[in-house]
RNA sequence: GGAGGGGUGCAGGAGUGGUUGAACUGGCACGCCUGGAAAGCGUGUAAGGUAGCAAUACCUUCGAGGGUUCGAAUCCCUCUUCCUCCGCCA
């Protein structure tokens, strides 16, 4: 959620800047339901207030019937006020949590993904001179892949993966860990990129794969009709990245200031129903219903997040580089940066079969948005307190297998292992 | 899944309808004391909201939500969570 108070003060920029991120709201009308919430609660608060002193004039002392009389004319009126009041703050709530978050000035403003800017792109596009074959094709000759058998099981959009990719992937999982988990190698990105941070290493965490809805509400993550699956019967969702479980980690706490940053590397399972792309990267494992993601997320105060966000971004950075995938940096756009963001940033791996680079990381720049919903706080050293600032960032799905699988083939339909992932592989070069 | 018992502030722990936002103990912070420390003594120690320039005043919150009552931490209902026992089970 926005601050309301800055919604208050700043109505027409609020209206401009959320509008800039495709967001038609309503500004006026969660002003007006503003002002009328403020008063009933006045008159709720004052009602109260001669009801509380009703009872502190009586004491332990038996209370006489004007007393009784007066306090059942105040309940009822309290009644009737607070009936009002709930009504008009659910409207609120529902209206404010429409209000997304304030793009940086320095995210670029567009209307589509295609206004989204290259910064940067990273490495050689491998030539081939054989005539090369696309992940799907590698790995269903490979035994690697059973899409038609995952299919009869649990329908479209699942797989099966087998053998040596099952391996590739752990190798993956394994490396991201290793390098996040890492001091020296964290404390050498923040100097690469003069970064002013701690080089306090990610812990590993398994979070649970599903949230109650109250606390996916919470993230503002919760995207009923395209992304997120409901358990039947249960108040529960299955979560969509690791993202949604690990960040409201905190709901509700307060956090002393030395503890942070907070900073996990997340592993789990996620699920999404993907409406709306039938048709879509259908071949292989580019677009699935349930996939494996390692996940950064963060917790830092508000002076240190932006760096946390770009150190993110150098990780990933890092990661791709030591895979040697090429790769291109975005800065998104306010269309494309989503609703909970200040800025975005995705990482796009060249895949060779279909010429372009397509999204393998993201990483998202959130500010206190998400904390506001969460009520996660910070203490200052000097007793304030104040929210958290949240970042979350992919370190590896899946899809840098399929680089991997595309720009590292062989002309004998092989796979070459990145140098860096041998370890993790018993020593395989070739699979 | 069944039976029973709990969830109170930073922690422990009182409190079964009327100044209980909450006794008491501990922890922590500050002050006094001391050459310095310990001990001792004293003071302080929740979050959110509304009004206000502010000082401050008021409202809310004792797992969550609802109910009874003039009045609820205290009574009732639902949910949730923890513990013990039984059952089941990777």
């Amino acid at each position: 959620m926005l601050d309301i108070q800055f919604i208050r003060d700043n109505p027409v920029l609020v209206a401009k800047r959320s509008l800039q991120k495709g967001y038609e709201i309503d500004v006026e009308g969660l002003l007006g339901l503003d002002t009328h919430k403020r008063q009933l609660q006045q008159q709720v608060e004052e009602l109260r207030r001669q009801r509380n002193e009703i009872a502190e004039n009586t004491k332990g002392q038996k209370p006489d019937p004007d007393h009784i009389a007066k306090g059942r004319e105040i309940k009822a009126n309290i009644l009737d006020l607070e009936h009002q009041l709930s009504s008009v703050e659910n409207d609120f709530m529902v209206l404010l949590k429409t209000i997304p978050n304030m793009p940086l000035d320095s995210v670029p403003i567009g209307t589509t993904e295609a206004d989204n800017v290259v910064i940067r792109e990273v490495g050689e596009h491998p030539s081939f001179d054989f005539e090369l074959k696309n992940h799907a094709q590698i790995a269903e000759a490979k035994g690697w892949l059973d899409k038609e058998r995952a299919t009869k099981i649990a329908g479209a959009r699942f797989v099966y993966t087998m053998g040596d990719l099952v391996r590739l992937e752990f190798a993956l999982w394994q490396f991201g860990m290793d390098v996040l988990g890492n001091k020296d190698i964290l404390q050498k990105i923040i100097s690469d990129n003069n970064l002013n941070i701690s080089a306090k290493p990610f812990v590993p965490i398994l979070p649970p794969a599903v949230a109650k809805q109250e606390v996916f509400e919470a993230t503002g993550r919760l995207n009923k009709q395209e992304q997120t699956y409901k358990i039947e019967d249960e108040d529960l969702w299955l979560n969509a990245s690791a993202e949604h479980t690990i960040a409201p980690i905190f709901l509700n706490e307060i956090l002393p200031v030395s503890d942070l940053p907070i900073r996990f590397v997340g592993y789990t399972t996620a699920f999404r129903r993907e409406a709306g792309t039938y048709g879509k990267d259908t071949e292989g494992i580019f677009r699935l219903h349930q996939f494996n993601k390692l996940e950064m997320e963060s917790f830092t105060t508000s002076d240190s997040s932006l760096d946390e966000h770009l150190f993110m971004v150098a990780i990933q950075e890092y990661l791709m580089t030591q895979l040697g995938l090429p790769y291109r940096v975005l800065e998104k756009c306010t269309a494309d940066i989503g609703r909970p963001n200040a800025k975005g940033v995705d990482i796009d791996a060249w895949l060779p079969s279909q010429a372009v680079y397509r999204e393998t990381h993201t990483a998202d720049y959130i500010t206190d948005y998400q904390a506001r919903a969460m009520k996660t706080r910070v203490r200052q050293d000097d007793g304030s307190i104040e929210l958290v600032h949240t970042n979350d960032a992919t370190a590896f799905s899946q899809r840098p297998l399929i680089a991997i699988i595309e720009n590292f083939q062989t002309a004998e339909g092989d796979v070459r292992v990145p140098e860096i992932l041998r370890p993790y592989m018993g020593g395989k070069e070739v699979i």
